[in-house]
RNA sequence: GGCCCCGUCGUCUAGUCUGGUCCAGGACACCAGGUUUUCAUCCUGGUAACACGGGUUCGAAUCCCGUCGGGGUCACCA
């Protein structure tokens, strides 16, 4: 068994592409020894193709645990993906014009495929023509058309390769959707070759995939009506007909498809609450930002017009506004969990059957079967993504959700470590009960990137647990830093136990004794655990912080 | 518009092939109550769906037909 996921190379990999891409792998995955699950880039496309967003889709791939055995290269640390054990390469199909040649010469000769000399302009006008006639436009090669003649004319003149639809109805027997059938009518005589001598799409997918061996393909249903071509196509080249299985679209929540543009919108529609002065304003002094207020206008007024990433990321940094998550390398960045984003993928068109949801990549790959895969078209739902990956959050060994989320602010937030630096682990265990995802673990940590002199305090939060009753809560503070500057043991556990006896002693409540400690480290009414809280910020501190906040409010 | 695919709680889905065990199960979200030093977590309970209309049948979410609805696709992009 050989599957494949062939990417183009116009962007990052997106999110549907991920899924199609897991769905692939374990299939191959679960055929053991006998499966093989090879990447393909195919970049026929030169003007949109670059090979930095290849190098990125690699990367995005092998970020959600999904290897690759054979296809280009990449190394990462201690792991390998790609190769060429089987010698079908190479895996660019910019760099296997040779085979597409000999199959163009093939059909030529067997007179399947043809020249077509009509120009944009002539083609547009076919289509205007059928549309005022409510016919749908389908290509058929001319009356009297004559092979040799033009065969001749091609030598010299521009000209597209264009496959010769045989006439009969092509079924398609899929095994999500079973047997579906095209007729004739529908099907036109497709360009395989373009002017500048590339393959289209069609052919090179079909030759590939029969040189590369693969058994089994499966796209998204958005390539359904691509299938009976490329059926004929086999045919017509005595090829093997693999295995086709199409899956579910995924879509919006509001059931609009999920594209990269959502982003560009996202953005346009916050600019346009603040206005483009104030967006200017604030964004204009980042670095890397190169918009002006024309420019930023001129987008803003054309809806296909669209920002780079990098600007979009500025626009959202600046604007606090959360783009939503498309691309895998979106979902990266947010914080999400590679193993996470995964499970929840592979519930998307997916099910075993019985209640389980949540699996790592080996047991998915082992439950995975093809007849389980649902035709209904899913919405993405990022409340649940989130209620997985908290959940994953919170039940992680402590060690390894600290170096987890090292490995991310090295990438994404790096002055965490910084400041930080030892005391990433403690950090952790004290945000992680309020953390969706490992950007979320920041959040709750402000005070701790504060320094002792800074800190603000709220007003509501300073009235209610340190003035109120004539400064009742105020008492509590002085009376507990005396009891904390006397505690030799500052471990979470042992501050956690030492409040508490503190409290009882007193004769008063954890809220007495809590909230006016954490007015005065943190100037909010809600922080970590205590325990953590003075943990982190440590002992020296924690006692200048009580002393400042009792002399400011006193 | 032509062709093609799809239609179970708000969402992801189980159940459909092999009609009765389904006054439809699970998960996320939501609501209510409880635990709790803040926020959150956690626990318990609850609301909530077979698109509609015909048929076939003793019996239909399950089979058939139609209607409506949603989506995909109609490039020298993939």
């Amino acid at each position: 068994m050989v599957t494949r996921f062939a990417p183009s190379p116009t962007g990052h990999l997106h999110i549907g592409g991920a899924r199609t891409a897991l769905f692939c792998w374990a299939l191959a995955r679960d055929a053991g020894a006998n499966g093989t699950f090879l990447l393909r880039i195919e970049d026929t496309d030169l003007k949109r193709s670059s090979a930095s967003a290849a190098a990125g889709i690699l990367e995005d791939l092998a970020w959600l645990g999904i290897g690759w055995d054979e296809g280009p290269e990449f190394a990462d640390g201690s792991v390998t993906f790609g190769g060429d054990p089987r010698k079908v390469g190479p895996f660019h199909q910019s760099q296997r014009q040779a085979f597409y040649d000999r199959a163009f010469q093939q059909l030529l000769a067997s007179g399947m495929a043809y020249p077509a000399f009509d120009t944009a302009d002539e083609l547009a006008a076919m289509r205007d023509r059928a549309r005022a006639d409510k016919r749908t436009f389908i290509y058929r090669r001319p009356e009297g058309y004559d092979h040799a003649a033009a065969c001749a004319r091609m030598q010299t003149e521009e000209h597209v390769l264009r496959f010769a639809m045989p006439e009969q109805a092509v079924v398609v027997h899929d095994a999500v959707l079973g047997a579906v059938e095209f007729p004739f009518a529908e099907l036109d005589d497709l360009v395989i070759r373009k002017a500048d001598g590339m393959p289209t799409y069609h052919l090179a997918v079909v030759v590939d995939d029969e040189l590369m061996g693969v058994t089994h393909v499966l796209r998204g249903q958005e390539h359904l009506n691509n299938t009976p071509r490329h059926v004929a196509l086999q045919q017509a080249l005595g090829y093997r007909t693999p295995v086709f299985a199409h899956l579910p679209l995924i879509f919006n929540p509001d059931g609009s498809k999920m594209s990269k543009r959502d982003k560009d919108k996202a953005a346009k529609k916050a600019v346009k609450v603040v206005g483009v002065e104030s967006a200017l304003a604030s964004a204009g002094s980042v670095d890397g930002f190169s918009q002006t207020a024309d420019s930023l206008n001129a987008w803003l007024g054309d809806k296909t017009a669209q920002l780079g990433s990098d600007q979009l990321g500025v626009l959202a940094g600046v604007l606090t506004l959360e783009l939503p998550e498309i691309e895998v390398e979106d979902f990266r960045s947010a914080g999400y969990l590679p193993e996470v984003v995964c499970n929840y993928l592979a519930l998307l068109g997916w099910s075993k059957g019985d209640d389980i949801e949540r699996f790592d990549m080996d047991e998915f790959s082992r439950r995975f079967t093809l007849e389980r895969i649902g035709k209904t078209a899913a919405k993405f739902d990022r409340e649940k993504l989130q209620a997985f990956n908290f959940d994953t959050v919170q039940h992680m060994d402590p060690a390894l959700l600290a170096e987890r989320w090292r490995a991310w602010c090295e990438r994404y937030d790096p002055q965490v470590p910084q400041v930080l630096g030892e005391r990433m682990a403690m950090a952790a265990e004290a945000a992680r009960q309020r953390a969706k995802t490992l950007r979320d673990l920041r959040a709750p940590l402000g005070f701790v990137f504060i320094a002792d002199d800074e800190i603000v305090y709220d007003d509501k939060a300073v009235a209610k647990n340190l003035t109120k009753n004539e400064g009742e809560g105020l008492c509590v503070l002085r009376d507990a830093a005396v009891m904390l500057g006397g505690l030799a043991d500052w471990s979470p556990a042992s501050i956690e136990g030492a409040i508490n006896d503190f409290a009882e002693s007193q004769g008063l409540g954890m809220g007495k004794v809590a909230q006016p400690i954490r007015v005065a480290l943190t100037g909010a009414a809600v922080s970590p655990g205590l325990g953590h809280t003075l943990g982190l910020l440590g002992k020296t501190s924690t006692l200048a912080r009580i002393e400042r906040c009792v002399k400011a409010h006193s």
